[in-house]
DNA sequence: AATGTCTGCAACCGCCGCTGT
DNA sequence: AACAGCGGCGGTTGCAGACAT
């Protein structure tokens, strides 16, 4: 069944919003906060559909809305976020204070696509472009339950608990994780490899067999405040763990993945948290 | 100066998941 | 369990200004 629209559309201003609906809006807010975008626009006097109050609320007149151009260190940003989510804009830009889902969306697909397609010589392509490029070359293996992005956000706050074993071997440590909650995900980080222990951070090699949604969520954990801090992740017992560095291999050798970053992949979740 | 084309981005649209009943 | 309302999301559109001819 159809839903009906959200508000009438009868005799409603559409199109691009005056000073006046911009000053109305944005004291109504002021007074009443922000939600019950449905009625606001009959409280506040707006001829508009609520979408578009909360549209150009949450777009343009929020306070804390940054302006001014993207950074290089923010485009970049949106590259590595982009690999690892695709176009969840909206936790893409969640990874960059004051930035909208819709001036990132509006950034990747007049800028960093444009760059992308037309990737090669003479660009001005940094390297993550041209890592990025790479990945557009590669075959994704989208739907053979190969990729960890999906492109369809969920929310998933405050369910998630990581717990971990750690149990030493001869050829180092292991980590066993689970993630309790509607999500998925089991597996374990394997220890680091003899050639990378001249590093005093901990790599592990990963054999993950996980939620597709696992990585994309992980960004958005809400991980201890301690665990913030010098990359740690927190055991059961609170005693911390460093983690740094996280390589991804298929599950089985026979497996054949390509992996959007790459044949292995670097990633410090702790840079996102917090 | 006039006209056509391109570009950036604000805004719209339709779909979806969550939640309350 | 089924349904409806709401908020949120990503894809797309359309317009205004910039730029090219």
């Amino acid at each position: 069944m159809r839903r009906s629209p959200c508000c009438s559309k009868e005799g409603l201003n559409k199109g691009a919003w005056t000073a006046l609906e911009d000053k109305i809006l944005t004291e109504y807010i002021n007074i009443h906060g922000e939600g019950k975008w449905r009625h606001l626009p009959k409280r506040a006097g707006l001829k508009r559909c609520g979408k578009s109050c909360r549209l150009r609320w949450l777009n343009y007149l929020r306070p804390d809305i940054k302006r001014g151009n993207i950074t290089n260190d923010e485009e970049a940003l949106i590259i590595r976020l982009h690999s690892l989510l695709g176009n969840r804009w909206s936790l893409i830009a969640g990874r960059l204070p004051g930035r909208t889902d819709n001036e990132i969306k509006n950034y990747w697909n007049t800028n960093i696509g444009r760059k992308l397609q037309n990737g090669g010589a003479g660009s001005t392509l940094n390297t993550n472009i041209q890592q990025d490029q790479n990945v557009k070359d590669q075959e994704w293996h989208y739907d053979k339950g190969s990729c960890l992005v999906q492109t369809k956000a969920t929310t998933w706050t405050n369910k998630v608990t990581v717990t971990n074993e750690i149990s030493r071997h001869n050829e180092g440590i292991i980590i066993k994780s689970n993630v309790i909650g509607d999500n998925k995900m089991k597996g374990f980080l394997l220890s680091p490899s003899k050639e990378s222990n001249n590093d005093p951070v901990l790599d592990f090699m990963a054999d993950l067999e996980m939620d597709g949604n696992f990585f994309s969520e992980l960004i958005e954990m809400d991980l201890p405040e301690s665990s913030c801090q010098e990359n740690k992740i927190l055991e059961d017992n609170g005693n911390p763990i460093m983690v740094d560095k996280v390589y991804l291999s298929p599950k089985s050798s026979s497996d054949t993945i390509h992996y959007p970053w790459g044949d292995s992949w670097y990633w410090n979740p702790l840079t996102y948290v917090g």
